[in-house]
DNA sequence: ATTTGTGAAGTGTTTCACAGCA
DNA sequence: TGCTGTGAAACACTTCACAAAT
């Protein structure tokens, strides 16, 4: 996992970056979310690297592949690294999505508020039941699948979050595809299959508390797992 | 992300599985199920890695780690596999786990019919918020954090759920690790430290997003990202 | 013919260690 | 002194390629 996909290109031709490394990005962020809130102007990659469990080479070899932010002798200025670090991720600007599922888990999706502080914002949801058809949710009217191909080009949604049964994700993924959609977020326990060029991001909650059983089986000492 | 994390050893000195291969052991179970499901016996390594766009030669590495459960010009029991997968996973046997947290997230998180089917099961549910104290919610009580203690203890919980806000996840994973939990998995947007022998595995899901939005931004053809 | 299991080779990632700067 | 940025070394993981088994 984290893990067995290909390295990233900046750009053409740019030295390729290690998929891990993007995966700590994130976590970077958030720790220097937290930092700047607590006051903090700098901070070194030693520091950065005990909040996360990383050493400070880890912290300096995954942020220079980006630039060269930091400043011999002081560290890094939070405020400049937090906005490099999301200009990197693309998330200094927005990113519109439309969810496909009112389920328990697509209403929790909806009411998450992490996902607007973060720049994403939910701003259609779909659902093939017609008992749920036309209910409100969130303030969003629930909308038939029929309606997918205009919300997408309407609300110029880039991003598609998958909360339907195992059974129907292919096909919404396809029909999200089809309208689209440039990235899936997909919380169905199945591999979607895309033609083109798509980004997926699957999340199987089952998958992950099997891994912590497997590692609770093992005895591991204190196996911190950042994120995924 | 898969990732920064210690290789684990099965048992004292037998060489150490790399992180990777656990994590892509859990997809094995998964398409496994699949297959049975839909009415296979046998799977070739090729089949298999197919199914999870890896190499034969990955996935024949994998299982190997664990033993020899393949015959040659055959390939691989789908029903033996399976025994033998959730024989190494842990998940043979039952885990009881408690929810601490009973927004939306949590709500779905327990109304979450994947967890049972793989042998997870809550058993209670805990929140701090006295307006929701003795309410019922998918036929479980909402428990007050003072029960806490008695509640791990006399349910046997192995396994602790956080779903609260970032800012009081370290005082309830204390609490969990202190009540006896030898599992945590962690929905909060922040890194816990344990003391001891207890493992975590965090899910943030504003981080999967941004994991997302940076694929999307770099024009990446179909990054297949499994699980994690 | 097909497929496993596995050493060896190849590739990718992390850590080390130090020059250079504040 | 304290810290960054980075080549070089160490380590980890994946792929190759083939002997052995059916």
């Amino acid at each position: 996992m984290a893990d067995s996909e290909p390295p990233t290109r900046p750009h053409r031709d740019l030295p390729s970056i290690p998929a891990p490394a993007v995966k700590r990005l994130c976590l970077y962020l958030r720790e220097l979310e937290a930092l700047t809130e607590a006051g903090r102007n700098t901070v070194s990659s030693k520091q950065l690297g005990q909040l996360l469990g990383l050493t400070d080479a880890q912290v300096r070899k995954d942020l220079a592949y980006f630039g060269q932010f930091g400043q011999p002798g002081i560290g890094y200025d939070v405020n400049q690294l937090m906005t490099e670090l999301r200009r990197v991720l693309g998330t200094d600007k927005g990113w519109n999505a439309c969810l496909v599922g009112a389920g328990n888990l697509g209403r929790a999706l909806l009411a998450h508020a992490g996902f607007e502080r973060k720049g994403f914002r939910i701003m259609a949801v779909l659902d093939a039941s017609p008992r749920l058809q036309n209910e409100y949710i969130h303030g969003l009217r629930i909308r038939s699948m029929d309606e997918l191909d205009e919300t997408v080009r309407e609300l110029e949604t880039r991003l598609g979050i998958i909360a339907v049964p195992a059974s129907s994700a292919q096909d919404v993924c396809d029909r999200l595809v089809a309208a689209g959609v440039r990235g899936i977020m997909n919380f169905a326990p199945k591999r979607l299959q895309v033609s083109g060029d798509v980004s997926i991001v699957s999340v199987d909650l089952a998958v992950q508390l099997e891994q912590l059983a497997f590692q609770v089986s093992l005895g591991r000492r204190s196996g911190a797992t950042p994120s995924d």
